[in-house]
DNA sequence: CTGTTAGCGCGTTCAG
DNA sequence: CTGAACGCGCTAACAG
C-alpha cells in the first residue's frame, strides 16, 4: 500500500489561491469567509480528500476531543453497557472515546489519568476506584465525571443505591422474612455501601433486628465467594438473600442450586442490576433493577455541559432503581 | 480549580540546567545521555509532575499511540468482551484504544475510519460492515485488522464459523434429527455466510436433503424476528433448531417457552456463541462456544505486529469454535 | 472579509 | 555526549 503524503490545509490554500488561515477559517466555520472563497475551498478539500490533522489542532487548541473512560472491568455486563451510553451521546456530539479498563485498582486508574492528562482530553468519566485519580485530574484542570460511584465532592451521575437496597430488602420483610443475607462487596465505594445502608435501613423501619452474622462481605475479586456463600447459608439459616450486584447474585443462585435449594419455596433471591439471565432462569429472578446505559449516558451529557461551562456548581444525579418482582421471591418456608 | 500551566520539557531542561534536546533524550530513552544528566533530568520530570504532551510527539512522529476500534454493538457482550481482550493486550504495550460503537451501518463506520485517520492512529481493529472503510483505511496506509469478520484481502482474526456450524448440526444429525431450523442474519459477512455452510455441509455429508423453508434469515435488527421463528416453527415442523448467534438463540429459546415446548423432548436447540444465561437456564443450552476473549487479543496482537513489521505478508489467524453439549439437545420425539 | 505572523511542545538532524 | 535550529499542521491575534 502506498501511503502519500496527508493533504493539508495548506494544499488547500494553494489550491483555492487563498492563505492558510482563511482556509482553516472555512473548514472550521469559525470566522467570517466569504462565501463563494468557503465553496471553492470545500470544493478542494472534498477534491483533495483533505482529512484535519486532529493533533495539530489540539497542540494548537490545548485540547482534544478525545474524552476518557475508565470502567472497572469491560468483560462485566453492567460496564458494558455504562460504556455503550457514554460512547452513543459523545459520538452525536462529534466526541471520541479513549477507554481503558481498570480492574478496580486504583493504581491503573492513575495510571489511565495520566495518560489522558497527555492525551489533553477535554473531561473524563470514570467509575472511581480511589480518590486520587480524580483529584489528579481535577487538580490539573481536567473536568471529571464520576459515575455509579461517588468519591469526590465533584460531579457525579449515580443510583439510589440506598433506597434500591431498602426496597429490595422492604419487599422480602413485607413476605414475612426475618433472617435476610446481605452479600455485598468490601469496598467503600457509595455503591456498596449504600446498599448495605439501604438493608439496615429497611431492618430499622421494620423493627427488625440486625444481626451481623447475616452481613457477607467479600473481596472485589474473591475466588472462594460461593464457598462463603454456602458457608454462611448453613451458618445462618437465612430464609432470604439480598445479593447486593449481578455477579454475587450469580454466585448465590449456583450455591442455592448446588445444595438443592428451590427457589423461593427453602429461599427467596434479590438481586440488584437486571441482566439476562435473570428474567430466563426458572423462576425468574426478582431484582432491583438500574438504568445503566442511562448512567452512561447521562454521564457523558453531564461532561459536555461542564466542559461547555467550567465555572458553573457540581451537579450530582441521582437516577432511580426500580424493582421487578419476579418468581425468586415469596414466603419464608413455615409461613 | 487551578489550571496551571503544564510543565514542559523546557521546563525541566531549564531546571536541570540543560538544553531542550538533551531533556528530550533522557526522557524518551532515545540517544545518548549521560547517566548522571539523565539522572538530574528524572528527577526533575518527578518533581515537576512533567507529563508528556501525546499530541505534541504524535504531530512530530505522524503516529500517535491510539488504535482505533470499531465494534457493532458494545451493549452486546461479544462485542464488549471483544473489546475488552483488545484493551488488555493494548495497555500491556503501552497502547490506548478510541472505541466507537457503528451499529453494523457501514456509513458511521466510514465516519470512524475517518476519525482514526485524523488522530493518526497507529493502527486499526474492526469488526467490519463493508469493504469501505478498511480499503480507506488502507490505501492512506494504516494497518487494519479485521477481527471476527473477514471482508478484505488483509489481516484478520475469525472464528472458524464453517466449522463451528458443522458441529453443531452434526451433533443434531447424529441424534436422530432430519429437520433441522436454521436461524441466521442475512448479511454477507463470513460469519453468518459460514455458519450456514457448515449447516448445509452437515446435510450433504450425511446424505439429508437441505430444505429452503428450515432457513430462516433475518434482518439485523428484526424486529419481527421472534414471529417468524414461530412461524417457521408453525410451517415446517422442524425437530431442531440450530441458532447461528446468542442474539437468535435467546429469541429462539423464548419463542419455545411462549409456545409451551420442552427441550429436548419436543424440540432440540443449539445456539453459537456461550453467553452466561444458556448455562444458567434448565436444561443449559448446547452451544457452539467461540473464545471471544482470545479473538480481541489475538487482533490487537496481530496488528501490534503488523506495527513492527509493516511490509510482511498478511496473516489470517482462524480459532476453533468449541461444541458444548448440554440439555437442550437430544432424540427427536418419535425416536 | 482576508493575509501575515507567531507559536503550541516535541523530536531530529547536524555541528561541535 | 550535548546544544542550536528547524518544522510537524493548525489556529489565534492582529493588521489591513
Amino acid at each position: 500500500m502506498s501511503a502519500p503524503r496527508p493533504v493539508t490545509l495548506a494544499d488547500l490554500a494553494r489550491e483555492a489561491g487563498t492563505s492558510r488561515s482563511t482556509a482553516s477559517r472555512a473548514l472550521s466555520g469559525q470566522g467570517y469567509v466569504s462565501p463563494a472563497v468557503r465553496k471553492r475551498l470545500m470544493a478542494a478539500a472534498e477534491r483533495l480528500g483533505y482529512v484535519p490533522n486532529a493533533s495539530a489542532r489540539t497542540l494548537k487548541q490545548r485540547r482534544s476531543r478525545v474524552v476518557g473512560v475508565v470502567v472497572s472491568d469491560l468483560g462485566n455486563q453492567f460496564y458494558g453497557r455504562l460504556a455503550a451510553g457514554v460512547e452513543q451521546v459523545l459520538r452525536e456530539h462529534g466526541y471520541q472515546m479513549a477507554l481503558v479498563g481498570d480492574n478496580s485498582d486504583a493504581h491503573e486508574e492513575l495510571t489511565a489519568a495520566r495518560t489522558f492528562l497527555a492525551m489533553h482530553a477535554p473531561g473524563v468519566i470514570l467509575t472511581p476506584g480511589g480518590p486520587e485519580a480524580t483529584s489528579l485530574l481535577l487538580r490539573s484542570g481536567v473536568p471529571v465525571v464520576e459515575v455509579d460511584r461517588h468519591m469526590s465532592a465533584g460531579d457525579a451521575v449515580v443510583i439510589d443505591n440506598v433506597r434500591g437496597g431498602r426496597d429490595a430488602v422492604q419487599h422480602l420483610i413485607s413476605l414475612g422474612h426475618k433472617r435476610i443475607a446481605h452479600l455485598g462487596v468490601d469496598t467503600e465505594f457509595t455503591s456498596d455501601v449504600g446498599r448495605l445502608d439501604g438493608y439496615r435501613l429497611a431492618h430499622v423501619e421494620a423493627g427488625l433486628p440486625l444481626r451481623e452474622g447475616l452481613v457477607l462481605r467479600l473481596g472485589i475479586h474473591e475466588p472462594t465467594a460461593e464457598e462463603r456463600i454456602s458457608e454462611l447459608v448453613t451458618r445462618e439459616a437465612p430464609t432470604a438473600i439480598f445479593a447486593a450486584n449481578n455477579i454475587l447474585a450469580e454466585q448465590a443462585w449456583h450455591v442455592l442450586r448446588g445444595r438443592g435449594l428451590a427457589l423461593p419455596r427453602d429461599m427467596s433471591l434479590v438481586g440488584f442490576d437486571d441482566v439476562q439471565w435473570m428474567e430466563m432462569v426458572s423462576p425468574p429472578i426478582t431484582v432491583v433493577e438500574q438504568p445503566t446505559i442511562e448512567l452512561g449516558r447521562r454521564g457523558a451529557s453531564l461532561l459536555l455541559r461542564r466542559i461547555a461551562e467550567p465555572e458553573s456548581a457540581a451537579t450530582v444525579e441521582l437516577l432511580q432503581p426500580t424493582l421487578l418482582v419476579r418468581g425468586s421471591t415469596g414466603p419464608p418456608r413455615g409461613a
